[in-house]
DNA sequence: AATATTAATCGTAATATTGCAATGAATTAA
DNA sequence: TTAATTCATTGCAATATTACGATTAATATT
């Protein structure tokens, strides 16, 4: 099987967003070990999902998380992760 | 685009785990709307991500949520989800 | 205007995922 | 032992995803 063994791109991509504390631009590109087009297209797809924002500064683009979707996507998961059982319920 | 319309079928396989509130068998198969191999495999993947667990009961296999485990996944998630931006950091 | 820089788009190849019909294995019921 | 039930496995088709080279678009610099 094998698998999740190096971090997704798009997670690697958040995280950094994240860390880098303000806006960013593609030295993601360099970050990330990606061709430039693969990380415009998980970027596009970031901004696709909300999750972040990208606005264009001179010839390049500033991408950063978009806080507000940011945080009704994490409360959706929290929704999901929050259920739990019983102690008792290991019955397996 | 188009995408997470419904509900992938191993995270209906978990909530219908977690509702059930104790183990379950395959009725997976009628709760879900998908072919008893499909839901086999989904299965297998699930145990082999250590969500959930499995026991033989005579034919049948009783599966329910390893809630070790699930609680370890929810602490990794957590750290991810948790970090934060300071608000004033809208610079997009 | 000509060139450089940065990022998006297009086309395509490689790979992964998803789902199912057919079949097999194990257990139970007759 | 034979049939029935339940689930796993196999093989395969359809589709989705991921990544990249080549190109284009837009702005900046000279």
């Amino acid at each position: 099987m094998q698998k999740h063994l190096d971090i997704p791109p798009r997670v690697a991509i958040l995280q950094h967003l994240f860390k880098i504390d303000a806006c960013f631009c593609g030295d993601l590109v360099k970050e990330i070990g990606l061709a430039q087009p693969t990380i415009s297209q998980h970027l596009k797809e970031l901004k696709y999902l909300g999750l972040i924002k990208g606005t264009v500064e001179g010839t390049s683009v500033c991408y950063c998380i978009d806080t507000e979707n940011w945080t009704e996507m994490k409360e959706i998961m929290s929704e999901f992760l929050g259920q739990d059982l019983l102690p008792k319920d290991e019955c397996c």
